[in-house]
DNA sequence: TTAAAATTTAAAGTTAACTTTAAGAAAGGA
DNA sequence: TCCTTTCTTAAAGTTAACTTTAAATTTTAA
């Protein structure tokens, strides 16, 4: 089974010139043409792009990514390179998840506090709820988010961010 | 206690030309100025620009920063719209930490791949290794990834990825 | 007081990853 | 065959988020 670029648009949701720039750029040296110079997509190729989209997720760049690729085509001499590669970018993955939790956690209380805002009708009436008053979970994650006493009740007049 | 933008690119890490750009953009709208015309930050300063690296870490852009840096400047009458901002960025980043899950699971794969493919020394030796000697929490992995068949054996001249 | 270091601005430059444009060639249906 | 759609390329344009430059203050330390 053969697929034109459109196919491969469609099946992907990549649009065709950028299908065409990742080829230029040299992700997609396994694909072949038709005698007039037309792309022919297998589903092999189909799988390199998923792969693709996953180093891409990962944090890797284009320029990378077709790193990876030359070393898949060198072999079997490049497979400590390789090795290296996925290791690097395993633990970069980890540490971006740590952040992101980091930053739901975040999220999670300003979404409370303007619940808590919408409902009291003012920012400063939540500022005013006592210690006490607090939901746990919500004290549990202002606990670990020490850094930002943004979240804290109004100083003078020093505003709460 | 007042810091100047060198001590407050020291303290985050940021260079003080993006705090510039920061502020140009309106992202600091409470830093005050001295007779000179030089930046004075204060604590408050501080912890507004770490809630602007948390948002930018969800994934916000300098323009939707500004935008909430807006709605908290014209106060209580905003505090529907505030809500609906973090609630937005809650699911993206819920979503975002959901995606680098499943991108971690394809790095761990890759990794016990090419930690094989190195013991082993060569990547098709891998791939002739028969399903009951691959380890249990890889074959997870795999069952996980069943749309990625790039992980299976080769099959006639296809390459994997 | 004076020299060096740090700050200011506006404006131009950079980078990555596309996206758009234009003009032409090939494929597919009537 | 002819017409419409889809494909091709090269080149220019776009966007976000800085980064660099240059020239002019202002601050600080000696």
């Amino acid at each position: 089974m053969l697929y034109t670029i459109g196919d491969v648009s469609e099946r992907t949701g990549l649009p065709a010139p950028t299908l065409r720039y990742y080829d230029k750029e040299g992700l997609l040296p396994f694909v072949n043409r038709g005698n007039g110079g037309i792309r022919k997509f297998q589903e092999t190729d189909l799988e390199w792009l998923r792969l693709i989209e996953c180093l891409k997720a990962s944090g890797l760049q284009i320029k990378d990514i077709k790193r990876y690729i030359d070393l898949f085509i060198q072999g079997d001499s490049t497979i400590e390179e390789r090795r290296q590669l996925f290791y690097t970018q395993k633990e970069s993955v980890e540490r971006e998840i740590e952040l992101l939790k980091g930053t739901l956690n975040l999220l999670t209380y300003k979404c409370w506090f303007y619940d808590t805002a919408s409902e009291l009708g003012s920012v400063e009436a939540v500022q005013n709820i006592p210690e006490n008053k607090i939901p746990p979970h919500i004290k549990k994650i202002k606990a670990k988010m020490a850094r930002f006493h943004c979240c804290g009740k109004k100083k003078k007049s020093a505003q709460a961010s």
